[in-house]
DNA sequence: GGGCTGACAAAGTTTGAAATCTGTCAGCTG
DNA sequence: CAGCTGACAGATTTCAAACTTTGTCAGCCC
């Protein structure tokens, strides 16, 4: 990390600094002081453009669930018929959050801890999520693939039937083999649930 | 509590020593020698019954899980349709963890401790569950009410979608009064799931 | 003058020595 | 002689003092 050539400090440069520094010392550790030190600037500095350290943390959390969110938009946008559609937004999902814990669990667990310590971030994170479902139910609707009486509340009742494979403090049992089969055992009981009769 | 009239120590009034002790000490601080002190006998007494400090707390966490899964079985040999059981049991348990979480939160907070501690008592504990489960969905089945190609990885399932209604991991959302209404949605959507088409 | 520095008070963390706890076992006791 | 005691070694926890960090702000500098 070090200085930056630039002139002036940005927001930017210090959640890339912070996230650095996180994956270093780990949550415990990692100090504001750290971050400046990094940037070869004053901690002082740091709280010109951040009110505290909670509040770079929660914009550090913020940026690493957008990140592992990535991928789904696309999926939304996708031409899948609906039931399909849902299937793929599920494992993606999942994918997302199981290769992030397998492949660096050392910094997973430092974002475990960062959500833990987030929650209203991590409240608006869920809902968006919940919105991107809903927009597939309706679709699906639409198209005369599923029935749903209440949509919003099928799509949160969808949504927290597979927290098992998204919420992070499962990321244990994520290693077992079998877990992408009980995913799909998860995503037929819903999609069966949700054809219409 | 303090020294029993009795002849000899027994396992049970160790155990009820125990979970005294950690009501009152909290899970950090209760100690082996507090819960011979509050039978008064010596510590080494206890280790005649139990192997070791882990193994008597491994002993209360199984002896909670027993009581607030009490009555469950009363539930799966009710001769409601298997649908309602089904429903019934959901809710039934739910009730049994929020009860505990909402009527003594330090509590329950101790044994969301223990329970974490003891992730082999949990997971027996879990397959029981899941085995509870397996006969509604096969009873539902045999009563025509019911339609499932894997009727074990069908109640696996089920019992996976309904996990944030009885995690204590998730009991901080219990006293949103709409949580009912959610496990209710979920509840919806496994039983159109499993409905015979 | 917008942005940075660095000294400062208050809050929180580390550290290591003292105290307590876990687990064992030889011997006592009813 | 089955079951309990209490002394013990090693591991773990506590406690208070020293140190570090957070967050602020008056003043510097580009």
């Amino acid at each position: 990390m070090v200085v930056m050539a630039d002139a002036t400090l940005t927001r930017e440069q210090i959640l890339e600094a912070a996230e650095e520094v996180l994956r270093r010392f780990g949550p415990a550790k990692a100090t504001v002081v750290d971050v400046a030190r990094a940037l070869g600037v004053s901690h002082g500095s740091v709280y010109r453009h951040f009110a505290s350290k909670v509040a770079l943390r929660e914009a550090v959390t913020e940026r690493w669930l957008e990140r592992a969110h990535a991928d789904l938009p696309a999926v939304i946008a996708s031409d899948e018929p609906a039931p399909q559609r849902l299937r793929t937004w599920a494992h993606t999902l999942h994918r997302a959050k199981r290769g992030r814990a397998l492949d660096d669990p050392e910094l997973f667990a430092t974002y475990l801890v960062l959500v833990r310590e987030n929650s209203d971030v991590v409240r608006a994170s869920l809902d968006e999520l919940v919105d991107q479902l809903t927009r597939i139910v309706s679709a699906g609707i639409a198209a005369g693939d599923f029935a749903a009486d209440d949509v919003p509340t099928t799509a949160r009742a969808a949504f927290q039937a597979m927290v098992l494979f998204h919420d992070p403090a499962y990321a244990a049992m994520w290693d077992d083999p079998q877990t992408s089969r009980q995913l799909d055992a998860v995503v037929d009981l819903i999609l069966a649930g949700l054809r219409p009769r």
